[in-house]
DNA sequence: CTGTTAGCGCCTTCAG
DNA sequence: CTGAAGGCGCTAACAG
């Protein structure tokens, strides 16, 4: 017995969704006319749309996303987009401009973290590919393990880089200004007539990490002072491990007498380090300077004295998106991949983001 | 003409990604016997596996997952997350909780962003639905809106409220204890003496700032001591709008000497007031006393003495996800609709999250 | 072990 | 204006 019970009474628990079958039966019309009255389609009596209306609403239908992607020429409406670290605040921004480009060209985004691991990348591309996403946006994880970031092993969705690049891949990038401001940053402590600057940093197999260590070097070469490599110390991806590589210099006998942080992370960690030592010593001692690359909420009230290199995450998701969709819809179907590089602000008294 | 070109070369620019047809002919097999391999699947002739496997890789072929969901039984692997924020890093870590269990159960997730507006938030629920995501988590953006987060009204998709409740629908909640923690934080300053203590908070139309000023009101009746209503400010939603408020306060004849702001957008305005004022006061006056709901970075480097009500984020995304992943599992089928509390920590000197 | 048939939900095409 | 046929990509179920 599986006849149908009543014809006016829905279902109390629907196992399944309501199909646009099961609308058409219960308007008496065919398939075909709910369709179209579904699809806002033209040349339908008014009687039979509001059949077909009635009876979609009482029955709670919502159309088939998935099966309609599958016709020939629709798309699935996604944007695939993986991040090394979704519950940093800077990614979470971008990810947030990322959101509303994509939700005002109507497009929902999928989201994966990676962790920083290629080969989990590796899976939620794959997976993202498997649902036919539109387009991917992807924080590379590591620049030497990204084989499958090549557009050629896509299948054809188009991909931008957000935030890293990835040497010897011809795609679309989005970055920031990484070497200026560590440029721009060391050369203002330089200026200011500081020879012995700590460098904390990542690990320089992240790119960001190099660009930003090669601009603090070049820096130091055009004014003609030397590096003391004792006080580069990179491979701190935490706060804690900042704090801990700063106070060991402190405490060298060649101290920093100023900090270049290359990330939040680090200028965080720096504060801590910073603001113990402080409490320790002498008020005649002359305060160590600082300057964060990555702007953040209480730079203004940091502790101790700060300056940041300020840039606009959110930004730089909604440059990526912007990007990606315009390969999509093929505005910029033939050409060359582009790397963009968004400006960052040195503000000495540090304030919210532009 | 549209005869294929010569077998043994892929097409430089597949216009349409490869099926399963396309992997079954250049194998020269049928697509079922392709299908198998694909799947893993037993009792095919280890010659034919690797010609299929060989054809595949050749091809870049993937499988399409939203074709594969449309059969009878498959599903989605998707779960739709609706925030009020994506941008509040409160909310980043909270998703950052979700994707990490989703990601073990294996399910990817879609994310979007409700800006606090019940109509777009219903918007998405129903792209979700269309896109038959096994589950939904949502921050709900306004209770008093919220009719189509009524499981009836969801065609059948279990749904999770994180964050905040819905009073009046039956639907499994994740919150955090408002009213015990703003409970504990007022009993506290009460308990140092103070008797005038302001309250920084959201509008209250938001269910967890009006718990939040429900456990202050709580602490003081318990305490018998009155309720100054002047020192009562909701309907901050920002810092800016917090750091008046409180500016305001400061000024009036019967000012507070203490504050408790109700979540951290209120509590870094508060800061900033108190900063400012310090500045201008003599060094006798008493400092003001401040207690925030909600850790942060930098809490314990605030410039001004804090104590927090702290909680974790990240563990309510995951408790929230696995509660979904519960229901859509069937695992607690039938059962009533659970809220569960999460625990708050009073820090007198903040640290990180638990 | 392998292939054929059929149908998941939807909609383009074409015939009434 | 409406409906029937067919196929998008995939795979159970059932032959061979």
């Amino acid at each position: 017995m599986n006849a149908p019970s009543g014809d006016d009474e829905p279902a109390k628990l629907p196992t399944r969704p309501p199909t646009i079958k099961d609308v058409a039966e219960r308007a008496q019309v065919s398939p075909m006319t709910a369709s179209r009255v579904l699809a806002g389609g033209p040349n339908v009596r008014p009687q039979m749309r509001r059949r077909v209306e009635h009876a979609a609403s009482e029955l709670g239908y919502r159309r088939n996303e998935n099966a309609r992607s599958l016709r020939p020429g629709h798309k699935s409406g996604l944007i695939g987009v993986t991040i090394t670290n979704i519950a940093n605040p800077y990614y979470a921004e971008m990810q947030g401009g990322i959101e509303e480009i994509a939700a005002k060209a109507n497009r929902r985004i999928i989201v994966g973290n990676s962790n920083e691991d290629p080969d989990l990348e590796r899976q939620l591309v794959a997976d993202f590919i498997g649902r036919r996403v539109e387009g991917l946006i992807v924080v590379p994880a590591d620049p030497t393990h990204a084989d499958h970031l090549a557009p050629e092993s896509l299948g054809g969705s188009p991909i931008v880089f957000a935030s890293r690049s990835v040497p010897g891949l011809d795609v679309d990038t989005v970055l920031i200004d990484d070497l200026g401001g560590a440029y721009e940053a060391t050369s203002r402590l330089l200026d200011e007539g500081h020879r012995q600057i700590a460098f904390l940093g990542t690990r320089t197999s992240v790119l960001t990490g190099q660009r930003r260590l090669q601009g603090y070097r070049n820096a130091h070469r055009d004014h003609n002072v030397p590096v003391y490599e004792h006080l580069v110390r990179t491979g701190q991806q935490e706060a804690v491990g900042a704090e801990r590589a700063l106070t060991e210099l402190l405490a060298h006998e060649i101290p920093p007498t100023a900090v270049f942080s290359a990330n939040n992370r680090n200028t965080v960690g720096a504060i801590r380090a910073i603001a113990r030592i402080r409490s320790t010593r002498t008020s005649e001692t002359p305060a160590i300077r600082l300057i964060g690359f990555d702007w953040f909420e209480f730079a203004d009230l940091s502790p101790v004295p700060l300056s940041v290199v300020a840039h606009d995450p959110r930004e730089l998701g909604r440059r990526t998106a912007q990007m990606l969709l315009d390969r999509i819809d093929g505005a910029r179907g033939g050409l060359a991949a582009e790397t963009v590089e968004l400006p960052v602000y040195l503000q000495l008294t540090p304030e919210g983001p532009k």
